[in-house]
RNA sequence: GGGUCGGUGCCCGAGUGGUUAAUGGGGGCGGACUGUAAAUCCGCUGGCUCUGCCUACGUUGGUUCAAAUCCAACCCGGCCCA
């Protein structure tokens, strides 16, 4: 028996899938489930101490989509609980503890980005699930009985820990406990399934052995590959700054794609399109615009992926050709002045780009300016004092470094 | 709890009383170049109402004209012992 393609496309790991054992792979629990007009439960979770998805989150939930798609359910648990403890292992950074509405309130920013990539209609389908419902009841007898179930010898297997104690780095105690509250997760929701990306392979072994331990038939693990990110070389993390949200607009994402590594192009025709990599151009430029363009367009549509394409192209190798009928973001000059003053160059461009080009000061503004990065319709601007009163700047693109416009409307 | 070593900017890591906003490397960002890539070269990399001012070397207080550097207490971590 083997797996459709839909369910093999992009595959890390499956496990388990011994040969020996084909009663035990996922193809037969497929068939046994598909002969009794039942889905399966495929589980995925997700941790809301953040709000904003980007594309390596993605990958996950397009595999759900094609579980949903072949008729199965997805049991998506919002980690609320495990939030709200925080995560107290890295102390010089010390992450905010989550109150239960921050926690809500970004489970709730998820669940609105993944609206375009899940089916969230067809009855049976999607199953939206707190772990709060069952772990905040947890009596301490039943969570000795978990910390029962598994030894130090296998929790200081896991790489994670063992790198960390093999450098002397700290451990806390509690930390022992999040794999077994993550397969306490899947024993609660009955999970045939888990997906997850390939550093999960703990976690989700770890709710096989505690389905087991509760007389339940244990999950199968599906595990996806962690995305590169845009710089090619490190995963796609909001803290190393390499990832590309999904709340982002259409010409960032388009632009930030087109300039991803050549690398890693393959990797997101595989994962983040639903595309033969054998029919692609060839060419390497071609090949990472299609991709960059198929990938906008899963997003926001085929018609604003190649809008922003056009868009990318016009400011990027014409910068000082006529803007006009390019399609940019607008940004609202009344709004952030009252004008009654010229306003310099540097405060313009921090009031422009701070949320989303991470100009994090006006010192930055000035020293980007300074380093040449700021151009008003192609023109370079280097003098930071430089004044603009807001009728010359009006219908303007704004453009800082290579990736970040604006049109400027007053 | 005892002993011991340690806590510096995004990360690693110099610096043991005075040109120290703090050497160097990594990473990041920008410019040139290019395929909007890679490689290479150059620049930037605490904040502000910027020829100046403010805040920074675990925390608080102290010594001093002057402290990341000296003292005290406290907080946090590694290792050894319990």
């Amino acid at each position: 028996m083997t797996l459709p393609s839909w369910l093999q496309r992009g595959l890390a790991d499956l496990f388990p899938d011994a040969v020996d054992a084909p009663h035990q792979t996922l193809a037969t629990r497929l068939a046994v489930a598909q002969q009794a007009g039942r889905p399966l439960r495929v589980k995925l979770g997700i941790d809301p101490t953040a709000s904003a998805i980007h594309l390596g989150h993605t990958i996950l939930y397009r595999k759900l989509r094609a579980f949903q798609e072949a008729g199965h359910t997805a049991v998506v648990i919002i980690g609320d609980f495990t939030a709200q403890i925080g995560d107290p292992t890295d102390k010089s950074t010390t992450r905010p503890q989550l109150t239960a509405e921050q926690v809500e309130a970004n489970g709730q920013t998820y669940l609105d980005q993944l609206r375009p990539i899940l089916d969230f209609t067809t009855p049976g389908r999607l199953e939206i699930r707190r772990n709060s419902e069952w772990l905040a009841q947890l009596q301490l007898p039943q969570v000795i009985g978990l910390l029962g179930t598994a030894t130090v010898g296998q929790m200081l297997a896991k790489e994670d820990f063992a790198n960390r104690y093999g450098r002397g780095a700290p451990i806390a105690l509690h930390e022992f406990l999040y794999p077994l509250l993550q397969g306490y997760d899947s024993v609660m929701v009955k999970a045939d399934v888990e997906l997850g990306g390939t550093d999960q392979k703990f976690n989700v072994a770890m709710g096989r052995d505690l389905q087991r331990h509760f007389g339940q038939p244990p999950q199968f693990g599906l595990l996806m590959p962690i995305l590169t990110g845009i710089d090619g070389v490190q995963k796609m993390s909001k803290s190393l700054g390499n990832t590309i949200a999904l709340q982002e607009d259409p010409i960032t994402i388009y632009s930030k794609l087109e300039k991803v590594a050549d690398a890693v192009v393959d990797d997101y025709i595989t994962l983040l399109t639903n595309l033969d990599p054998a029919t692609m151009p060839q060419d390497p430029r071609q090949r990472q615009r299609a991709m960059a363009l198929a990938v906008t367009a899963s997003l926001h549509g085929r018609e604003a992926a190649e809008q922003a394409q056009a868009a990318a192209a016009t400011l990027v190798m014409t910068p000082s050709s006529s803007t006009a009928n390019v399609d940019v973001p607008e940004v609202n000059l009344g709004a952030l002045w009252n004008w009654s003053t010229p306003i310099p160059a540097y405060q313009l461009a921090h009031g422009v780009f701070k949320a989303t080009a991470g100009l994090k000061s006006t010192s930055e503004a000035r020293r980007r300016i300074q380093g040449g990065a700021l151009r008003l319709d192609g023109e370079k601007i280097l003098n930071p004092q430089a004044p603009f009163a807001k009728e010359e700047l009006d219908g303007k693109v704004l453009q800082l470094g290579k990736k970040a416009f604006y049109r400027l409307v007053v």
